[in-house]
DNA sequence: TCTGGGGTCCTAGGACCC
DNA sequence: TCTGGGGTCCTAGGACCC
């Protein structure tokens, strides 16, 4: 009999955002909350609570769709940092039950409990208490799967919700997955849904008619997964059902959607300059120099292009990130066409090496680093609008700074100096 | 029903080099 | 000069996840 002989749980926690804004606001408790923003706004359902999913809503869907479906629903706008706090809340939690713990997300984490039975029982036992831990140190709720291999926790952990626990008895995995809709295994989407359909692949036992090597030919890598998968194996078989630490980001990103579609260029250079300080700002926090930078831009017709450049040197500053997204903003931007959304994405990240170029400029370029750190610390110390850089400090452009009284800035970017 | 924002991973093609 | 093959880097797009 195939397997691993690890014990692997999926955490993941029920509704989570719904349940920290019930927290901070009781009176949502029992009642359809739509999390992610208002019901006449441009935007998605983030989360919805039980209530509100017995009317059809769910995440991913349009704002005023949920409201059509639900009337009576409260729409909340999300609070990003109090899920931040909870989720590190849950992940202390998890690390008193197991030193191995994967966040997979904000809302979910791998636990590798293999080898903790004379410390939390046998795994039924250990999910129990853990679900009690987690009530009483964060006041919420969630869903234990158990198997063993990652893929097998995370559907149990799917089937046990709300607050559940699913445990697959080790050999009977294939068994347990056979019945499930294919859709129901993890990175089987939309599209994969469909292309399975039309070979008469519904469920999981479907995929048993074929080979591996047909879906290999079909699907490329990912069809040889699917194969695994199908069994219970994670991506690599399942030798490959390790928990890690979180890796380093490999990129990082901003992007905004227009409530209306924006076609002025100062207007949408000077959301570029803000988005472009955000992710700048992001990688001084965390200490990150890019290379790649990337430009996001969709059409009013919902039409997207990305737009990328690499450079010779990595950066942190908002002034070279700027200066590259507005460049290739300017030389793909069919001139007069609606702009619903502009994105600013930067990646391959790369140690600096300050001493192999140009001294000078390398040694201008490091002390502007320290320069923006400091003003950063600044901002979060004393607000957004205590520090504002003057013209020409901030590179090859020149600004001129209004803050609304909201706090948001409307840069209007003037006559660009020679580059 | 009129479609967010933050990510990860994969594929395919072209440039370029040996 | 009629024309291989492998490797790496880069770009663009897309599927998928929460």
């Amino acid at each position: 009999m195939p397997g691993s002989d690890k014990t692997i749980f999926h955490v993941d926690m029920d509704a989570f955002f719904v349940s920290v804004e019930e927290l901070f606001d009781p009176s949502l408790k029992g009642n359809a909350v739509v999390v992610g923003g208002q019901r006449d706004e441009r935007g998605v359902v983030c989360a919805a609570s039980y209530e509100a999913r017995k009317f059809g809503v769910h995440s991913a869907m349009p704002l005023r769709t949920a409201a059509k479906l639900c009337p009576h629903a409260i729409f909340v706008d999300g609070h990003p940092s109090r899920y931040r706090e909870y989720s590190e809340k849950v992940h202390k939690v998890l690390t008193s039950f197991s030193p191995l713990v994967e966040m997979a997300s904000i809302d979910e984490a791998y636990l590798d409990m293999t080898g903790t039975g004379r410390l939390h029982g046998p795994p039924l036992r250990a999910a129990d208490s853990l679900q009690r831990a987690m009530k009483s140190e964060s006041n919420l709720n969630c869903s234990i799967g158990i198997g063993r291999s990652r893929l097998v926790a995370k559907v149990c952990s799917a089937k046990a919700k709300p607050h559940g626990v699913l445990w697959a008895v080790p050999g009977q995995e294939a068994n347990l997955l056979a019945p499930l809709d294919v859709r129901d295994i993890p990175g089987v989407g939309k599209v994969t849904e469909h292309e399975l359909h039309e070979l008469g692949i519904n469920r999981v036992r479907d995929l048993r008619r074929f080979s591996d090597e047909f879906l290999k030919d079909r699907f490329g890598k990912w069809g040889l997964a699917l194969a695994g998968k199908a069994r219970g194996e994670d991506a690599g078989g399942w030798f490959d059902t390790e928990v890690a630490a979180h890796s380093d980001a490999k990129s990082i990103s901003h992007e905004h959607t227009y409530s209306e579609d924006a076609t002025r260029q100062e207007q949408m250079e000077s959301t570029l300059m803000r988005l472009s300080e955000m992710v700048g700002r992001r990688l001084r926090e965390a200490g990150m120099h890019a290379r790649t930078v990337q430009l996001k831009l969709r059409y009013k017709d919902f039409t997207t292009i990305t737009r990328a450049r690499t450079m010779t040197h990595p950066t942190q500053l908002d002034s070279e990130i700027f200066a590259g997204v507005r460049d290739l903003f300017r030389k793909n931007w069919r001139a007069g066409v609606a702009v619903r959304l502009l994105g600013v994405h930067v990646s391959s990240f790369e140690e600096p090496q300050y001493q192999q170029r140009d001294l000078l400029d390398d040694g201008q370029r490091e002390r502007w680093e320290h320069a923006l750190s400091a003003v950063d610390n600044l901002r979060d110390r004393f607000g957004e609008s205590s520090v504002s850089l003057a013209s020409g400090l901030c590179g090859n452009f020149r600004e001129r700074t209004q803050r609304t009284p909201l706090g948001c800035r409307d840069t209007q970017t003037r006559k660009p100096s020679s580059e």
